[in-house]
DNA sequence: CTCCTCTATCAA
DNA sequence: TGATAGAGGAGG
């Protein structure tokens, strides 16, 4: 038999399976989606089976043996196998990176090169390596073997001797593959097979009666004991338990212990809420569109605080008994832990969760509960949409206008794409949840109602079989009201170019510094966002108008007053702050633009007695912080809860009454044409924190663009009406969902190298056929421009646009483009990446 | 990506 | 003639 295995060089190149042969004994081991260890070239790699056949194409001379499969069972399903190849395709990136982005890191491949004694090696030769270098030879020879790249750096003279005794085969050297982590193994003691008899047990009760002890405990316990435990359990000695191994009345073994990061934790079992009517005709529809086995898609769009969270754990529920499994995605930020603790609450250890903020060996483990063990619902971030299940029934993607579904880095995927295509797989139900759709989807949404609309009305029953492999038409579900009947919270949009003429100079207007103040009296709780960390934004010379950029980066630093420093966000320079103007040592340096250390700071001036928790990145930089900061401020050991875009998602606390935008322009005024989509959609988050439980809510947004249509119909919460304004500005400017876009960015520290790299990627993006074809209407290209952040970390940017309408295979053009660019790309070590429907301009 | 080979170029 | 640096190609 051979395998083709993708292996682990992440280079175009060798983007390709290669032809091994399985040697007999691996046979049974080797699978699609196995690991391997196999030679290439010179080195041993780690790699990844994507197919069998009985013959290969090559010259069967030429071909290598696996070495060894670095797992029991598979880690990839065949399906995640042929996924990867698919995303290869779909991103242009290396189907090596899209499959290993489907695994924990700590399956990420591990290499040693370690030098080795030969056995046989006599003592002749022994003695002259002894003669001629006994320092080298003595660290070798205590264990026989050490690791190659150690002894280069420990005895760095002697380089020239090491090579020499390879060529003599006085040494050899041997290669590894390893993971990045081992499985937790701790002690843990088992009963013996054979019953004790009686006479010991007798003797036992007379001479060591602690050790009876410790085999009651055993017995009463089903199965092994974790050998800690035991001790802790009895307030006994580990000597105690050898005795009784000593004497064969059990054993103590390494056991395979499985992390859980929510382990002591008790989840109280919830149950199944009562629907109200709108809940319970979108929870029916998709429980049939689950049974009915085939792929299909649902947009459900509810206001905040309509019960979604609700249809999902019934949905999946359903799901589950018919023996399917379920994945939720929730944006990272938003994977609180109040979000897990409902679905535990439900679904207790039938649930996996991954997020980043586990350790990796915690993330390994929740993976396995899927692959190999007891999980039948994984909750967590962008990557869980890859949860290595078999029976698929039901992708949940809530929130899914949120931007962090989007991966930035290769392989640059979408996870509601990515999901999409495991449904059609598996015949599993996608449902896409928010309260403020992306315009694409909504888009989407309503094509298909209208066509629905158009064809009843026609008489005609509206077409349910597609061809198969297609994306299925996206439904929309509706939920137009909060549960309880309770009001949408009052939206106060505040000028703040008429407070500063007013002669108001706090950050605060008179309204959000009134509303704070009669929160404090009341003792109820706010919420204030403000979407930039630190201090200040930049930090200007009021004498010659410097403005201190970073050294690396085209990009303004922002002051950080607590660390006393100044900071890229980009790339994470810091220096000390200034106290006189770098450019002409005047003292009138200064701070300007506001960040929530600012804000806090302001609060305190204001008021004294105010109990600020600020939450930014900053604050909650170490495990479990962003968990403690939430806490307490539940648990009301502060009013306001202070911070940038993470306050705005997903928290449900009860006596929040008060929600203060500080500044709703900062994201408007970045350069992406979905400037005014994040902005309705921040501003329409963040009010939904407010009154979401008895006590009314109030909301008020501080802005210098009132009437900027994103800021007035967040503050009417009205989703059609902007939805409708959107619409007509991005069909203006040809934007998504008007077209589709795919953005070439290619960086060097020179720009005479960018330009002429641009040169050649307009010639060879030409040469596939995509080239300017204004008069069709078919593909725009657009640049090579700068980008919007010219430079960054000593490299500048320059981007390229593709705006294309009915363009088919245009990932594969422009991997063909950027193939015929190879070797100019690596001669001048420009580094080019492809990012298919960019979510981000900058 | 890393290693290997081939070729051009230079000093002895 | 041999040494060396750089480009090009292969890797199963």
């Amino acid at each position: 038999m051979i395998a083709n295995v993708i292996v682990d060089v992440p280079a175009k190149q060798t983007d390709r399976p290669f032809d091994y042969r399985i040697p007999p004994l691996l046979a049974d081991w080797v699978e699609v989606g196995s690991r391997v260890a196999v030679p290439f070239g010179n080195r041993l790699l780690q790699g990844f089976v994507v197919g069998m056949a009985d013959v290969s194409e090559m010259n069967p001379a030429k071909l290598k043996e696996i070495g060894s499969v670095l797992d029991p069972a598979p880690p990839l399903t065949s399906e995640l196998v042929k996924l990867g190849i698919w995303m290869g395709r779909e991103y242009v990136c290396p189907s090596l990176l899209a499959l290993q982005s489907m695994l924990p890191g700590a399956l990420k491949a591990k290499y040693k090169r370690l030098a080795v004694l030969p056995d046989e090696l006599d003592e002749d030769a022994r003695g002259r390596m002894q003669q001629e270098d006994s320092g080298l030879y003595a660290c070798i020879a205590r264990k026989g073997y050490y690791d190659l790249l150690s002894l280069i750096e420990q005895f760095p003279a002697s380089s020239a001797v090491l090579k020499r005794w390879m060529k003599l085969g006085w040494l050899e050297e041997q290669q590894t593959v390893s993971d990045r982590l081992r499985k937790k193994k701790q002690l843990a003691v088992y009963p013996t097979d054979v019953p004790l008899s009686p006479e010991a047990l007798a003797q036992l009760a007379r001479r060591a009666p602690r050790q009876l002890e410790v085999l009651d405990y055993l017995r009463d316990s089903s199965g092994p004991v974790l050998l800690s435990e035991l001790i802790a359990a009895l307030g006994i000695s580990a000597g105690t338990v050898k005795g009784l191994a000593d004497k064969g009345m059990l054993v103590i073994k390494q056991a395979e212990i499985w992390r859980d990061p929510y382990a002591g934790r008790q989840f109280k079992a919830s149950h199944r809420l009562q629907l109200t009517s709108e809940q319970q005709a979108a929870y029916d529809t998709i429980k049939h569109a689950v049974q009915s086995g085939d792929a299909h898609r649902f947009l459900l769009h509810g206001v905040t605080g309509s019960g979604k969270t609700e249809i999902y754990l019934q949905t999946i529920e359903d799901c589950l008994s018919m023996g399917k499994e379920a994945i939720v995605l929730v944006p990272e930020i938003s994977l609180t832990p109040q979000m897990v603790e409902r679905f535990k609450s439900r679904f207790g250890d039938l649930v996996a969760v991954l997020h980043s903020r586990l350790s990796q060996g915690e993330r390994y483990d929740e993976w396995r509960k899927i692959r190999y063990g007891t999980a039948q619902v994984a909750v967590g971030a962008r990557s869980a949409v890859f949860a290595p299940f078999t029976r698929l029934g039901l992708i949940i993607i809530d929130e899914e206008h949120e931007s962090s579904y989007k991966q930035e880095e290769s392989p640059k995927y979408h996870a509601r794409e990515v999901a999409v295509q495991r449904a059609l797989h598996h015949g599993a139900v996608v449902v896409l949840g928010s309260a403020t759709p992306s315009i694409e989807t909504y888009a989407a949404a309503l094509q298909h109602e209208q066509r629905e609309a158009a064809a009843s009305a026609a008489g005609e029953r509206s077409e349910r079989t597609l061809p198969s492999g297609s994306t299925p038409p996206l439904r929309l579900l509706t939920l137009k009201r909060r549960v309880m009947d309770r009001p949408l919270p009052q939206i106060h949009v505040v000028d703040m170019r008429e407070e500063l003429r007013e002669g108001n100079r706090m950050m605060f207007s008179r309204r959000l510094y009134e509303g704070i103040a009669k929160r404090l009296e009341r003792r109820e709780q706010m919420v204030l966002l403000l979407n930039r960390r630190g201090y200040s934004t930049f930090v200007m010379c009021r004498s010659c108008g410097y403005v201190v950029q970073c050294p690396h980066c085209d990009i303004s630093l922002t002051y950080h007053r607590r660390a006393g420093q100044i900071r890229c966000h980009y790339c994470g320079y810091t220096e000390k702050e200034p106290g006189e103007c770098p450019g002409c040592q005047s003292r009138h340096i200064r701070f300007f633009g506001t960040g929530t250390q600012k804000v806090e700071e302001e609060l305190y001036k204001h008021f004294p007695d105010i109990r600020v928790i600020r939450m930014d990145v900053d604050t909650t930089g170490e495990k479990g912080s962003h968990e403690k900061w939430l806490n307490l401020f539940r648990e009301k050991e502060a009013d306001v809860l202070l911070g940038t875009q993470m306050v705005a998602k997903g928290l449900d606390f009860p006596d929040v009454t008060l929600v203060g935008v500080i500044a709703a322009d900062t994201v408007l005024n970045l350069p992406d044409f979905r400037s005014a989509e994040k902005t309705f959609q921040l501003l329409t988050q963040v009010a939904g924190r407010a009154g979401r439980h008895e006590l009314p809510g109030e909301v008020v947004i501080q802005t210098y663009h009132p009437d900027h249509y994103s800021v007035e119909m967040a503050a009417k919460h009205d989703y059609s009406a902007f939805f409708a304004r959107e619409m007509r500005h991005r069909q203006s400017g040809l934007y998504p969902p008007y077209s589709r876009l795919a953005l070439i960015t290619f960086s060097h520290p020179d720009i005479p190298v960018l330009l002429q790299t641009g040169e050649r990627l307009i010639h060879a993006l030409a040469e596939q056929g995509v080239s300017e074809v204004r008069t069709s209407g078919r593909v725009e290209v657009l640049g090579p421009v700068a980008s919007s952040i010219p430079r960054i970390k000593d490299r500048y940017r320059f981007q390229c646009m593709l705006k294309y309408r009915h363009e088919p295979r245009i990932p594969e053009k422009i991997r063909a483009a950027t193939d015929s660019l190879d070797e100019w790309l690596k001669k001048h070590q420009v580094q080019l990446s492809t990012d298919m429907n960019p979510q981000v301009m900058l």
